[in-house]
DNA sequence: AGAAGTTCGTTGACGTGTCATCTATATCCA
DNA sequence: TGGATATAGATGACACGTCAACGAACTTCT
């Protein structure tokens, strides 16, 4: 074996164990959950969501392409795949960039205006049914503690994450 | 448009907007991190391993089928796929059951029980590094309060289908 | 026994996500 | 100026997840 194992693994206790998986539990049951019920009531999935979202809060209901990726972390070629789909449904379109010719602009159409502002108010609604009406206020401030602290130790060493020092 | 709008609806303020927004970005953060180690590391996927962990875990590492879904929240069509690929990658293999002849086990091969114990110590250091290192015993025991809430409210109403309203 | 319904598992279609690769343009620097 | 390099975005191949439909075997009820 040329492999050396690393000569120190410290397991999870009982105790991380549960909570590793109850983590990993509950984040599969509530996307599930609000995934079903997007899709249910307006033929929309988070993705296509999130992607309106984004758009509808920036100036002129346009913004361009790597900006969107930065914006919500994804890859390039996951939000160029995504915007291919969106596009053939008529909910975005693409224009050129005349400051960057190998730019694009990705557009709100009309319609994707229309899908967004019949979606916001089922989501926000079952966001709160499904997750911030079963939290205290500690437990919200606890959880943006964890989302804090996880957050800024991988987000300075990931590569299309928001800022980056060098 | 026969649908009407719900009558009321609380938007998310500004603290309940962020803490959701932080938590998605936490999770695909974390998630994206913990998949591109075990991916480089193993050449395994987080669903392999959670397949691999089960099966390890059971008595003579092997399960139904049945039952390994339903540890793992799995569609069965889900699971199906994912025992095909990891099948012809040989980490596992199928039996027939003698007591049921529609059912099938799953059974953990040599080469699996090899990928997943080379997998385990790296993928918990992995996880301890990016996630319970950084969290304090009291931000474990609320994010434990946290998992709980969601879980219970979500599992029992809907075990598997559609819209659940009162 | 036999019709009706249930459960186990598979399959095919299709939407989605990732990786590697490709292009075209932009930028940097000798 | 021009060659190296970086960046924007698209694309094709493939892994993955969901849904609907299916066959086959088990269960239940009469």
């Amino acid at each position: 074996m040329l492999m050396m194992k690393p000569p120190t693994v410290r397991w999870l206790d009982d105790r991380e164990q549960a909570a590793w998986r109850g983590y990993l539990h509950m984040h599969s049951l509530l996307m599930a959950q609000l995934n079903r019920n997007m899709l249910a009531g307006s033929s929309m999935s988070e993705s296509d969501y999130a992607v309106l979202v984004s758009l509808s809060e920036a100036p002129d209901s346009r913004m361009r392409a790597f900006e969107l990726a930065r914006r919500m972390v994804w890859e390039k070629s996951r939000l160029s795949h995504q915007l291919t789909r969106m596009e053939r449904r008529g909910l975005i379109k693409r224009e050129n960039c005349p400051s960057d010719a190998r730019g694009a602009f990705v557009v709100l159409t009309a319609s994707g205006r229309a899908a967004i502002e019949a979606a916001a108010p089922l989501h926000v609604n079952d966001v709160r049914r499904h997750f911030f009406d079963l939290l205290t206020s500690d437990q919200l401030d606890s959880l943006a503690g964890i989302v804090d602290a996880i957050v800024s130790h991988i987000e300075p060493s990931c590569p299309s994450a928001t800022e980056c020092e060098p």
